[in-house]
Order: C-alpha cells, then sequence, then structure tokens
DNA sequence: CATCTTAGTTGGTGTCACGTACGAATATAG
DNA sequence: CTATATTCGTACGTGACACCAACTAAGATG
C-alpha cells in the first residue's frame, strides 16, 4: 500500500485524461453555484428546485422526476423552502391528491441575483478563453445534452 | 404570481443560454457519477475523497483544502470511510498531532471500478460528437481549469 | 518553563436523502 | 354502484453530511 510518505504529493499529476477534465469542471461549477446559494442562505439543491420552479409549477411527483429524487424527498424539501417562503403549494383542482409547488417573488428575487452572480462567474472563468471558443464550448455542451435530452424524453 | 395552470409547464424553454448549459451539463455529469457511486453503496463525496487519494496521502487539514471542506466534515468522512475499509489513518511520525489518510487496496479497487464505469458513461455522452469535436471540448475545459488552478495556487 | 498556535476529534444542530407506512382521492372491477 | 386497486402526497425513522464551537494533544515560541 506504497509507503508512507509525510504528506507531500506522492505523484504530482501532471495529465488531464478526458473524464478527468470533465469532473473537475463538473465540481468547479457546482462549487461556484453553490458558493453563491449558500452565501444567500440556502443550498444547492434548493436552488436547483428553484431554478427549475422559474419557468414551470408542477407537481411534486414531477418534480420529483425532474430534481432525480424521491417524492418523500421533494415532499420535505419542498416543505423547508415553502417554511422560508420561497415556495408556495397549492392544492390541484383537477386531481385532488396532487400539489402544485409555485415560486413565490421573494424565491424568484433570489434565485434570479442567485443566477446573476453565478454567471459573472462563469463569466469570469471562461475568461481565459477567446471569444470563438467560448462559443464553440457552449455549443458542444449544447450538443450533448440536447441529445442526451431526446434520448431520455424528458424535459429540459 | 401566473394563473394556476393544472401541471404543464407554463413556459416549454426554448433557449440554452450559456449559464445554463454549463449548469445543466455539470448536473448531467454530477448525476452520472453520483449513480455508479450509489450503485456501489457510497456517496459521491466519499467517491471524491477516494478519487484524491488515488494519488496523495494528505493530512486531514490538506483533505480539508483539497475537498473545499471543514475540517471537521473531512474527519467524520474519514471515520465513514476507515469503518468501511477503504482508508487507512495513520499517526504522522513527524507531526504526531497529524493523521495520513491512505486509500486501502479494497477502496482503490472500488474507486476505480466507478472512474471506469463513470468513463463509458461519458464516452456515451459525447458521442454525438465528432472525434476532433470531442478534442476541442476536452482541450477547452482544460484551458478554462488550469486557468483557475494557477489563480486559486492550490492543486489539480 | 508558560504560552500561543496547530491538528484533529467530539458534540450539537440543521439539511437532505431514502424506505416504509399511512390517509385521501381517484380509477377500475365486478 | 359498492369493492378493490392504484396514485398522490405526507409523516416518521434512520443515516450521511456539513457547519460551528469547544476541547485535547502536540508542536512552536517567548
Amino acid at each position: 500500500m506504497a509507503p508512507l510518505q509525510p504528506s507531500p504529493p506522492t505523484r504530482p499529476k501532471t495529465k488531464l485524461s478526458n473524464i478527468d477534465a470533465l469532473a473537475q469542471a463538473s465540481f468547479l461549477i457546482q462549487g461556484t453555484l453553490e458558493r453563491h446559494a449558500s452565501e444567500r442562505g440556502f443550498s444547492l439543491i434548493q436552488t436547483r428546485l428553484l431554478g427549475v420552479l422559474r419557468d414551470r409549477q408542477p407537481t411534486i411527483n414531477e418534480l420529483a422526476q425532474l430534481l432525480e429524487l424521491d417524492k418523500s424527498s421533494v415532499s420535505g424539501l419542498v416543505e423547508r423552502a415553502e417554511r422560508r417562503g420561497l415556495v408556495q403549494r397549492t392544492r390541484s383542482t383537477l386531481d385532488r391528491r396532487s400539489v402544485l409547488v409555485a415560486i413565490t417573488d421573494e424565491g424568484l428575487t433570489l434565485v434570479n441575483e442567485v443566477a446573476k452572480r453565478f454567471e459573472a462567474d462563469v463569466a469570469a472563468l471562461l475568461k481565459p478563453l477567446a471569444a470563438s471558443e467560448r462559443a464553440t464550448l457552449i455549443r458542444l455542451l449544447g450538443s450533448v445534452l440536447v441529445a442526451h435530452a431526446a434520448e431520455r424524453g424528458v424535459d429540459f
């Protein structure tokens, strides 16, 4: 199990494999988003919830699908968000079992602020790239996302 | 606060802004990684821990920096990983206060399996791109990561 | 020595995720 | 139209995680 070096890196990593690049990039993006969210006092998943609700009024079940969570998880998530006044629950009139979740003005304001800061940070991250490179990066990511969404059916 | 539509999307999103593309892509990658991890019975953060330990034997404090967590969080993280036999703690002989964390053979095997599956999924995700596009995407992400790492000093 | 300071753990709190079990509403069968 | 399923959301219990504050042990500094 390798000798017990004091603490400095055993092998200073030199090369970035494809997967590592993607994984690291995703951690970087998520970290950025999470930082801004926690500065506003809420979590990444709460931010994601609010983000989804910006253009939808889904039921708990639909939210569970969108966020890939168990419905009981979403129930608690929405409960906490509602307690903070960020979302609002309404009983559906069509199917009185289901609940429609809508973002409140306060929640919308908050999520938009986070989005704004996040956007600024992303812009800073992409600064080392030339404008054409940035466009290419976004285009390629877009292709991947579209292809994946098409394959999985669901929204986006 | 918008009329109470039954449940279908109020506004079917049509366009992907830059930030949305990056955010969505990062969620996609993270979700993929987390799926494989949880199939093996451990969490994303545990996977990240093991990933970091593949080529390092850091102290708790160094881990806290690498993972951007509080040292008490890392303490618990390592404790749980050790209880599962994935990681081993050793008191440093140089500074008897500090603890060196090393991955075990079992942990290494596990994390390599997850990495393998993850790599396969990423390859599938990138399939819609031409080979040259894939290379470009990785290169651009690499540039961003390198520039960011340089700015922040730390590892990668 | 008597202090800082640093490394890590412990304890308390809150979020989050899951599975299970439940009541209410709806759908389906006979 | 009752009787039985199915579906929707919630409640409860459990465990992982994250933070902060307080603490012990060990090292550094005067």
